[in-house]
DNA sequence: CTGTATCCTGTGAGATACTG
DNA sequence: CAGTATCTCACAGGATACAG
């Protein structure tokens, strides 16, 4: 299991292999859609339209490719009921249970700093207009 | 501050905004080099070719605009000192380094599944070679 | 209901060349 | 050195229609 408890591990910037894992897993991840679907599936087993439903803006397209690749990296499982209308289950593996935890820890951060994140944003849109405008303002 | 396997803090999915939030973070820390520019710097001050050379594969282009954005969510300081041959420097601000914690949770996770994930690829892959050939196999 | 197949667009991002 | 400006291409991802 993970050391985890208290303070950051790792981070041995030499790693190369982690390195490279980290870009691969992290453009996985990092997609539109997968964290919100690990997050949704973190609250229990879910069936493809309710995930669809409770994942507001996702396309149907999205929703099935990115639960295969979910599924694919072990992180989701897929149960197909062979009934008269289809029904399929989705879950996180333990290997996906045990992604909750940073991502958690990234949901915290960005509510605990989104406010902060849109004031620098507007602070430094507002000195570009400054030194910008070649263009005339009004 | 989070850790580990167990239950954590937040997830309220209720939480629209911070929903919006995080896909709109999301796609600024998940893209191709934000982290890992954000890691690097994460060991100090540095500048900017020191991160080109640092920073494997990563075009001067996309280091600039990485940089920039970083900028202007007031995760990274830009400081140009106008001598001769110009130096600009980079280093986190305190917000910015409280990124480094869910970075780094993030990074172990990685560090310590990665395996687990190219096993689950490569079982899935196979799995698809079975079902999958109406073309033939040998 | 749970997908797959197609079409189409925006944009992420590399390569290259030029500037202060 | 540190950047900006173009060009280009690949691909993520939306809309829509069809299928088991």
């Amino acid at each position: 299991m993970a050391a985890s408890t208290g303070r950051q591990t790792a981070m041995p910037t030499s790693e190369h292999g982690t390195c490279l894992a980290m870009s691969d897993i992290l453009s996985r991840i990092g997609d539109k859609w997968s964290v919100m679907i690990v997050a949704q599936l973190g609250q229990g087993t879910m069936r493809f339209s309710e995930l669809r439903r409770q994942t507001d803006g996702i396309s149907q397209r999205m929703l099935t490719l990115t639960l295969r690749n979910l599924e694919r990296d072990g992180l989701v499982t897929r149960t197909v009921y062979p009934e008269v209308p289809p029904r399929v289950e989705y879950a996180l593996t333990p290997l996906g249970k045990t992604l909750l935890g940073p991502i958690y820890a990234l949901w915290d951060w960005v509510s605990e700093h989104q406010d902060d994140i849109a004031e620098a944003r507007m602070a430094y849109d507002a000195g570009q207009q400054e030194e910008a405008p070649p263009r005339k303002i009004a």
